[in-house]
DNA sequence: AGGCGGAATTTGAACGATCAAATTCCGTTG
DNA sequence: CAACGGAATTTGATCGTTCAAATTCCGCCT
C-alpha cells in the first residue's frame, strides 16, 4: 500500500504539499503540482479513507434506510430512488451506506452509530409520519438531512427548518384527470385512500378540484364519486365496482396508486383506468400512469445535502428555495392496451 | 464527543482497559469489565469507526455495486436481494455500501477506490459474464468476494476458487413442469431465452428432462415445444401464438422469466402459464411462478463473506461446500386468477 | 545590494483507536 | 515470608491524513 510519504518522497516534495495537490491545488505552483500528479498517478496512490476522516470528521457519505423487506407491488419507488441517488452521489463525491431498522427507534440508534463514527455526513430520510420522533432527534443535534416527502402536517415553524424534496401528487392527478376530460370522459371517479394521509388527501383533491373547476360538477355531487379503501387488489376491486353501481355513467376512474390502478382494471368494469407510480405493473401491462420524476428528486436531494453539508456549523440555513423542491409528475401513456 | 480516554479516565482506569471491554471482554476481570461497561453507558459513548479502521484496516462494510436504473419489470431481485442483505449484514455487525459504475471496468476503478481507503472489507458482484476481468482483477489481489450466481463458463480449476451463491434454476422448472403434469397437463411448451445463456440454457433443460424423464416425450419432439426469445413482451406474445399455432393441442406454458410469462398470457391463448421470479407482475395479476429464495440467499452470502473476511490472509481457503451453495426456489401459486 | 512581503513549501501536532511489550497485581508455593 | 508466575492492567508506538504555524523561496523595489 502506497501512503502519501511515499508520494512525497518520490516527487521530492513534503507530505503537506502532495495533500495540497489533492485538496487545495490553488495553493500548489503549477509546476509542482503536475510533478506530484504525475507521480499519483505512476504509483497508484489512493489516501486512505478512514486517516482522513478521522482527522477531518467529514466522511463524504450519506446513508439511506432499506425497509426490511420488498412488499411487493409497489414500493419499489424507493428503490428506484436508491439508484438514482447512488449515480448523483456519485458525481458530487459522495458515497451510500445502506442499513436496515426496525422502527423509528431503531432507527434514531443507527443515527448514532453512523455519526459517531464519522461514519455519515447525512441522511436521507422517508416516509415522515406525524410527531416523527426523528426530525426533532435531527434538528436538535443539527444533523445535515433531507427528507424525501414533505413532513406533512408540522407547525410552520418547525417544518421551514426541515430540507425536503417532494413530488406535487396534486398536479398529477389534475392532469391525469384533465387528460381524461379532454379525451372525452365526463363522470370520471377517484379511488383513494383513507384520510387522513398527506399523500392520499393531497391526489384526492388534485382530482377534485379539477372536476369542480374544469367540468362543471359541484363539490356535493363528486362526493360520491369517490372510493376509499386501504392500499390492495381486492379492496380496490370492490371499491370500483361499488363506484360503477352507484354512477352507471361512470366512464373513468383515476387511482391514488397503481395497486389500486390494477384492482380497478381487474373489476372488469370497462373503463380506462389511470394509476399512480408507473411501477412495473402498469408498465407491463399497458395502463397509464403518473409517474415520480425520480431521478430529478435524487438530483434535488443531493444538491441539498452539498448545500447542507458544506455549510459551516453556525452558518445561517440556506434560503428555503434552496432546500424544499416540489417537483412535477407526468401522466405516461403506456404502449399497451391493457388485456 | 466522547472518546476511550473519556471513559477510561471516568472509569478509573487505562484506556486499553476500555478498549479490551469492547474487543476482547474475556481478559478483563468481571468486575472492571462492569465499571467500565456502566460508565460506556452513561457517557454514551461510541467508538470512532474510522479511527478503528485506521489502526485495524478493516471496516466492516461490504459493497455492492447497484445498477443505473431499475430496468422495469424484473429487475426487482437485486432489490429484493439488497434489503435482505442489508438485514443480515446488520445481524454480523456489517455494514453495506452501494456504488455504482458505468461498466466492469469503471466497476474496478471502485474496487480500487474503496479498498485503498479501508472502506470496504468485501464484494459481492452480480451478474458474472464470460471472461469477466472484475473475477481475475479480485482473485489477483485476495479481495474476498461473493458472487450471486454461479459464474458461467470458467475453467474448473478457477471456477474453484470462486465462491457463490445461487439459485437452481434446473430444478425450478422441473419442480413447475412437473407440477403442470401432475394436474393433468401433457403438452407442455417452453417459453425461454436465446442460447448461450447460463441461466436461461439451465432453465430449458429443466423443462426439457422433465418432459422426456417424466411425460414419454422423446428428444426429438420436444424441441418444437419450445421457442426462444429475448426479454420483453411482445416478442413473447408472438411465441406463445406461434408455440399453439405449431402445437394446438398446447395445454400449458412454462417461462424462463415472469416477463416473458406477461406476454404468454397477453396472448390469450387460455391455457396456464407458469413464470420465475415471482416479481410483483406475477403477484399482482397471480399466475404461478418459481420464486428464488432471495433471503436465503442473502443469508448464505453473508456467511460466506463473514468466513472469508475473518480468514487470516494466507490461511487456506475455507473447503469448497462453505464457498459455493446452490439453493432450491420453489414454485409459489400466487392467489389470484389471472385477468 | 539589501530588505520587504506575499507565495510556496515544510514541520510539528493531533485525530481516536489498537497492537505489542512492559509493568503491576495477587494468590500460591517452597 | 520471600520468591514465583500467570492474570490483569498500563504504557509506548503507530496507523495515514490534515490543520496550523513556521520556515523558505523568490521577485521586486529602493
Amino acid at each position: 500500500m502506497t501512503t502519501i510519504y511515499d508520494v512525497a518522497t518520490a516527487a521530492g516534495v513534503s507530505r503537506q504539499t502532495v495533500s495540497n495537490v489533492l485538496n487545495s491545488p490553488e495553493v500548489v505552483r503549477p509546476a509542482t503540482r503536475e510533478r506530484v500528479l504525475a507521480v499519483i498517478n505512476q504509483l497508484g496512490y489512493r489516501p486512505h479513507a478512514s486517516a482522513r476522516r478521522l482527522r477531518t470528521r467529514t466522511s463524504s457519505t450519506l446513508a439511506i434506510r432499506i425497509a426490511p423487506s420488498g412488499d411487493g407491488i409497489s414500493g419499489s419507488i424507493l428503490d428506484t430512488l436508491l439508484h438514482s441517488v447512488t449515480v448523483h452521489a456519485r458525481t458530487r463525491g459522495l458515497r451510500v451506506l445502506l442499513f436496515s431498522a426496525a422502527d423509528p427507534y431503531d432507527e434514531i440508534e443507527q443515527f448514532q452509530d453512523l455519526l459517531a463514527g464519522s461514519d455519515v455526513d447525512a441522511f436521507i430520510i422517508t416516509g415522515t409520519t406525524h410527531e416523527d420522533p426523528r426530525l426533532e432527534w435531527l434538528l436538535g443535534r443539527h444533523v445535515p438531512f433531507v427528507s424525501f416527502g414533505r413532513p406533512w402536517g408540522l407547525p410552520a415553524e418547525e417544518s421551514q427548518a426541515i430540507s425536503w424534496v417532494d413530488v406535487d401528487g396534486y398536479s398529477g392527478i389534475r392532469e391525469a384527470t384533465r387528460s381524461l376530460l379532454s379525451s372525452g370522459h365526463h363522470e370520471i371517479g377517484f379511488l383513494g385512500w383513507p384520510s387522513p394521509s398527506g399523500t392520499g388527501d393531497e391526489r384526492r383533491r388534485g382530482w377534485r378540484d379539477t372536476m369542480t373547476e374544469e367540468a362543471g360538477w359541484t363539490r356535493a355531487d363528486v362526493t360520491t364519486l369517490q372510493r376509499a379503501t386501504t392500499e390492495g387488489i381486492s379492496g380496490a376491486k370492490e371499491a370500483a365496482i361499488g363506484l360503477q353501481q352507484a354512477h352507471p355513467g361512470l366512464d373513468a376512474i383515476v387511482c391514488a396508486s397503481d395497486t389500486l390502478a390494477l384492482g380497478a382494471i381487474l373489476a372488469d368494469i370497462d373503463v380506462p383506468v389511470i394509476g399512480f407510480d408507473s411501477t412495473p405493473v402498469s408498465v407491463s401491462l399497458g395502463f397509464p400512469s403518473v409517474a415520480q420524476p425520480i431521478d430529478e428528486v435524487a438530483h434535488a436531494i443531493i444538491e441539498i445535502i452539498v448545500r447542507l453539508v458544506e455549510r459551516g456549523d453556525d452558518d445561517p440555513l440556506p434560503p428555503e428555495e434552496f432546500r424544499q423542491r416540489l417537483l412535477l409528475p407526468h401522466l405516461i401513456q403506456h404502449g399497451q392496451a391493457p388485456s
